[in-house]
DNA sequence: ACCTGAACACCGTTCAAGT
DNA sequence: ACCTGAACACCGTTCAAGT
């Protein structure tokens, strides 16, 4: 018969990993430091030992999750941006429960540093004012992504079904993807 | 020598507008039904004899108050979009506090209202996919604000001072607003 | 009709204590 | 080093009661 496991450690990954699970399922207002650690088989204040600044440090770290996206550089700054876009869109996306989060608070750590790269791949790659492209693009993708998020949790009076939302969705994203490439071109 | 004059009494409005105050001033999570109510001069249970549905109530009118946004029809639909981009971003700017919720809750009520009299006013001066237009012209002002508001929060390497920073986003935003309006021409 | 007081279940966080 | 238990101040909400 199988022995009783020791228990797998806390760490700051499967904390941050329990939470999300929690924001995305039930929402953010339900995710609290006691659900969490009920979650984690674990009483709550176990958590502030892996986060010491507590709820606000859990808070920075789920945006940071989702926010602090970089690929890999391409042959044109275009393909460049276009890969970030999708990448980001994704982790957002993947996780609407952080996204009021992901959209409001001020970049930091992880995020600030992958805007700060992304910024020097785009100037590398030629681009003249790269800083106020990686605003617009960011503006881009928040925006897209929070609107069709809005859209889906909508009493839609036409009814989309939810695979055609989607599919309007993504053409809408490529489309205005590439129509911000062209404006950024200078 | 002055009577005490009988408190003003409480209503829907005064409420909101005193939940606005705190939530730009201190940050939503530091916006409690009790502290509301001390804003108010009442205790806090008085408040759900305005807004039965308590916080979550309060939370969606508060969404509400600065999405439900209407302008009058201009000669163009491009002018007619212009303006409700600028009133939108103005309302979100106005009210940062109530950002996240602005950004992320679905349209309901007035605001939902708003979305469809817009489609209808574009639609009229002869724009063939409104719907689609009026989806791209709020995800632009979103996306727009979230950063620029994110970055005025943001401890900046570059150190820009406040009245640049402003300049700056306001150019950004009437420069993006003209492509996109361009890019919806067909 | 409008507001209060007391009560309840829940929350974030601290700190001393356990192992 | 890592986690628990008890405690504290605060929170949202209900309900009976006051005027």
């Amino acid at each position: 018969m199988p022995a009783k496991r020791p228990p797998v450690p806390l760490s700051r990954e499967r904390i941050i990993d329990a939470a999300l699970h929690i924001a995305d399922g039930q929402g953010l207002r339900r995710l609290t430091m006691r659900r969490l650690g009920d979650a984690l088989q674990v009483e709550a204040m176990a958590i502030y030992h892996h986060l010491p600044r507590g709820k606000e440090a859990l808070m920075d770290a789920l945006a940071e999750h989702v926010t602090a996206i970089q690929v890999d550089p391409a042959p044109t700054w275009q393909e460049t941006a276009r890969q970030w876009c999708r990448a980001q869109r994704e982790a957002l996306r993947e996780h609407p429960g952080v996204l009021a989060l992901a959209l409001t608070k001020p970049p930091k750590g992880a995020t600030a540093i992958a805007i700060m790269e992304q910024t020097e791949q785009l100037t590398g790659a030629g681009l003249s004012d790269a800083a106020e492209a990686v605003r617009s693009l960011r503006a881009f993708v928040f925006g897209s992504v929070a609107v069709e998020v809005q859209q889906s949790g909508w009493a839609d009076p036409e009814r989309d079904t939810w695979t055609r939302r989607d599919a309007r969705a993504d053409a809408d994203f490529e489309r205005g993807m590439d129509a911000m490439l062209r404006g950024l071109g200078g």
